[in-house]
DNA sequence: GCCAACGTTGGC
DNA sequence: GCCAACGTTGGC
């Protein structure tokens, strides 16, 4: 099992949208290297729902993959913002997970809380100039952050 | 295959 | 809304 940290901006979609729908399909992601990550998430992963473009940006809660290697399918769709000319259904280029709500944390952990609890290096969003919106997270730092979170 | 121009992300 | 840090595009 590994965990993982996905971004999105709560504006747009949040932890309490998906609260709210239960499921959805992760689409959007048009970053090849977020896209590799996502291609080895396996079903019951779980990832930390961060909140990016919030005031403060954090992470707000857990969900968990449920099914892997899904067709992001916004990649066929003209209409879509995440549509992609070059993309067939023969051979889609981009793939993601489905994830369902697992919880909205009790404790919001801003990005502060988390660069006073760990080092850049234990968490790649950490990093300056990371924009990557799918980041594995090691199983150590994920286990603390729980316990920040369910504090 | 280089790289300038352009577009995007996301913290501040 | 700014802008640093990326990533992508396309002419050459």
């Amino acid at each position: 099992m590994q965990y993982w940290l996905f971004k999105s901006e709560p504006e747009s979609f949040g932890i309490d949208h998906l609260k709210r729908a239960r499921t959805t399909v992760w689409d959007g992601v048009r970053n090849y290297q977020a896209r590799n990550y996502l291609r080895t998430a396996e079903v019951d992963d779980l990832a930390f729902f961060y909140h990016s473009k919030a005031q403060p940006p954090g992470i707000a809660g857990l969900c968990r993959v449920t099914a892997a290697n899904v067709v992001d399918p916004t990649q066929f769709d003209p209409d879509s913002k995440y549509f992609d000319p070059k993309s067939t259904r023969a051979e889609p280029r981009w793939q993601t997970v489905k994830v369902r709500f697992v919880e909205k944390f009790a404790t919001y952990i801003s990005i502060d809380t988390l660069r006073d609890t760990f080092a850049e290096d234990d968490l790649m969003i950490l990093q300056k100039g990371s924009r990557l919106s799918v980041t594995p997270v090691n199983r150590k730092v994920a286990e603390r952050i729980l316990k920040v979170a369910r504090a």
